[in-house]
RNA sequence: AGCCUGGUGGUGUAAUGGUAGCACAGGAGUUUUUGGUACUCUCAGUCGGGGUUCGAAUCCCUGCCGGGCUGCCA
């Protein structure tokens, strides 16, 4: 208990949480915590998403609450069950658990058609002819107020006639929508006497063709809230407008009123996330699809080699605030290099192989070294890896003629194969066209493990496969989407697939990898040392195709004092 | 233009009238069988101007700048 109150001070909350935890303590809702995390299925989760839902199910975990799932299933035109399913596996993947609260905004249909009705017969709503144009016209614009629609004092009777011939599809779409009487004056345009039914005669996926008119946002999602005692309705900045409506609505019907409260959405450098862009990325073939490893899809994301925990801290991370922010990508690297730095496995590969033939190494022998599986994990222990005569390196690592401090291999200097032997670079063998084909070395046999017993020490430390037993590998190697860190910002008349990097996909065909890299099942996180994290895509296929995916590269000063 | 909202190092986020802190990024170094990790050090900030106060990032006034809002989308 000491400790809990100490923890509690001396951590600071953020806005949110400090309501909350406020709310809790002095006693509203009976002291009751309980948020939703309510996307629309008309897309697939991303990111930004992921902030919410840590959010939402965050704030539900650490106060003694609950956090509902909830489809905001509302609007049929875009919706399918396709996106409800990806929703409900991605919040799972996340690591998070609604429970037996799940929900559709559908669910709620007649409950919300009977609050229209009460609203009707209270004055409060009325049913307009006017078309979409005519109600813009009259709607007035950001300094001048709107006009009142000319059926807005129909009858109470002649609007529950007409509400209810809507609902039975007497009438075409766009004809005819059912407005809230609020004040077509107000400096929020949102108050205008908004639309809260329209017509649609689109089958829903849940309710069929049950339903010819389908509630707003504004008028589902407020009521939807109330309907399942959610406490705090947290949502982004562009909904502030909404909210006197939201309250509006709780308090004309009399009903159990949640506290909507609004933060600043996620955005990332060199990412879009927008669903509009989002989907013509793919639509236009920029990338290979929703779970392209580029994109910032949760999906897309998982198959890149992100971890859940990974993100959960990243969505922890990125604080919450009211104000605009651009996160640096950087911040999420670093989240998923510090997980995987503990969790990965140790592999060896190779991206570019160079041949090196070992001459006083005898021919036809074999042996196995032994390997650290994760210098950061002792319980993993170590795995054998073959070694013989001939091994490959990375082309990286040989320089004929090397700059100051190049701790790598190169004519005449001594390296150390990781966890195998010494070796000093005797020759170098070039093709016609003068390319380095193979190196020609001698080991040093005293030196089996790593390490000389007479001390000598080497500066460099380089990883290898054994000719024999690697295995080809492509490999998959991701950049930034884009070359902007603000995608979204282009020049006038410019367009954002303009800011597009060319080369954010490279396939490397010729790779090889220790054995034992097979034997990692799909989406498993594992390093290649030196390289980077990686894991085996889906697409492989074991036993014939070996395809993996760089999550992301290590870090690399050398590269990078390099530049 | 009207209304709403927000301005703290490069980025993000703390400090709610009392020493401007943390993280990422950047720089330097130590350790190292990953030029990784870890550790140490370092660079760098309260939008401007007034006011209140012993004392202001914080309160007041004013200016400037950013974001949002004119769907029968959410």
């Amino acid at each position: 208990m000491q400790n809990n109150d100490q923890e509690e001070t001396e951590k600071p909350l953020d806005f949110i949480r400090t309501r909350v935890k406020e709310d809790k303590e002095n006693g509203k809702n009976d002291g009751r915590i309980h948020t939703r995390f309510p996307p629309e299925p008309n897309g697939y989760l991303h990111l930004g998403h992921a902030k919410s839902i840590c959010l939402n199910f965050g704030i539900a975990d650490e106060f003694d609450g609950l956090c509902n799932l909830r489809l905001d299933d509302t609007n049929p035109v875009a919706e399918k069950t396709e996106y409800a399913q990806a929703i409900q596996e991605d919040v799972r993947w996340l690591g998070f658990d609604w429970e037996e609260r799940f929900f559709h905004a559908s669910d709620y249909f007649q409950q919300l058609y009977d609050w229209a009705t009460k609203l009707i017969e209270e004055g409060k709503a009325f049913v307009c002819d006017l078309n979409f144009d005519e109600m813009r016209e009259l709607r007035g614009n950001l300094t001048e107020s709107g006009k009142e629609s000319p059926y807005r004092n129909r009858s109470v009777e002649e609007n529950l006639q007409l509400f209810q011939k809507m609902k039975e599809g007497g009438f075409p779409e766009g004809s005819k929508t059912l407005r809230a009487k609020i004040d077509m004056t107000s400096p929020n345009l949102n108050l205008r006497d908004p639309v809260i039914y329209r017509i649609l005669h689109k089958e829903h996926p849940k309710t069929g063709n049950q339903w010819k008119i389908y509630p707003s946002y504004d008028f589902a999602h407020g009521q939807s809230d109330s309907i399942e005692g959610i406490t705090h309705s947290l949502c982004t900045l562009e909904f502030e407008h909404h909210r006197p409506l939201y309250d509006w609505f709780c308090e004309t019907l009399f009903i159990h009123h949640p506290q909507q409260i609004e933060f600043a959405r996620l955005n990332m450098t060199y990412v879009v996330m927008s669903k509009r862009k989002m989907l013509r990325l793919v639509e236009e073939g920029h990338v290979d699809g929703w779970d392209d490893p580029r994109m910032a899809t949760l999906q897309g994301m998982r198959r890149r080699g992100y971890t859940p925990e990974a993100i959960r801290e990243f969505s922890e991370r990125v604080g919450l605030a009211k104000r605009e922010n651009m996160i640096e990508v950087e911040l999420l690297e670093h989240c998923l290099r510090a997980d995987l730095n503990k969790r990965a496995v140790r592999r060896l590969g190779v991206l570019n192989p160079l041949k090196v033939v070992i001459e006083n190494y005898p021919e036809g022998q074999t042996e196995e070294v032994d390997a650290v599986n994760n210098p950061e994990d002792p319980e993993t222990g170590t795995r054998k890896v073959s070694f013989s005569r001939e091994i490959f390196i990375d082309q990286n690592d040989f320089m004929e003629d090397p700059p100051k401090k190049y701790f790598r291999l190169s004519p005449g200097k001594e390296v150390r194969l990781k966890y195998a032997y010494y070796v000093t670079c005797k020759e170098i063998i070039k093709d016609e066209n003068g390319q380095i084909v193979e190196l020609i070395c001698t080991y040093d046999p005293e030196s089996r493990g790593g390490d000389s017993p007479d001390g000598r020490k080497v500066k460099g430390t380089i990883q290898w496969v054994d000719a024999a037993t690697a295995v080809k590998s492509e490999v998959r190697l991701y950049d930034r989407l884009f070359l902007d860190p603000n995608p979204e910002e282009t020049e006038d008349g410019g367009d954002f697939t303009d800011n597009l990097n060319p080369e954010s996909l490279q396939i490397n065909g010729n790779a090889l990898v220790e054995s034992s890299v097979v034997d990692l099942p799909p989406g498993a996180p594992y390093q290649l040392e030196r390289i980077g994290y990686f894991c085996t895509d889906p697409d492989s296929i074991k036993g014939t195709q070996l395809i993996i995916n760089r999550s992301v590269a290590m870090r690399d000063s050398w590269a990078k004092a390099n530049k």
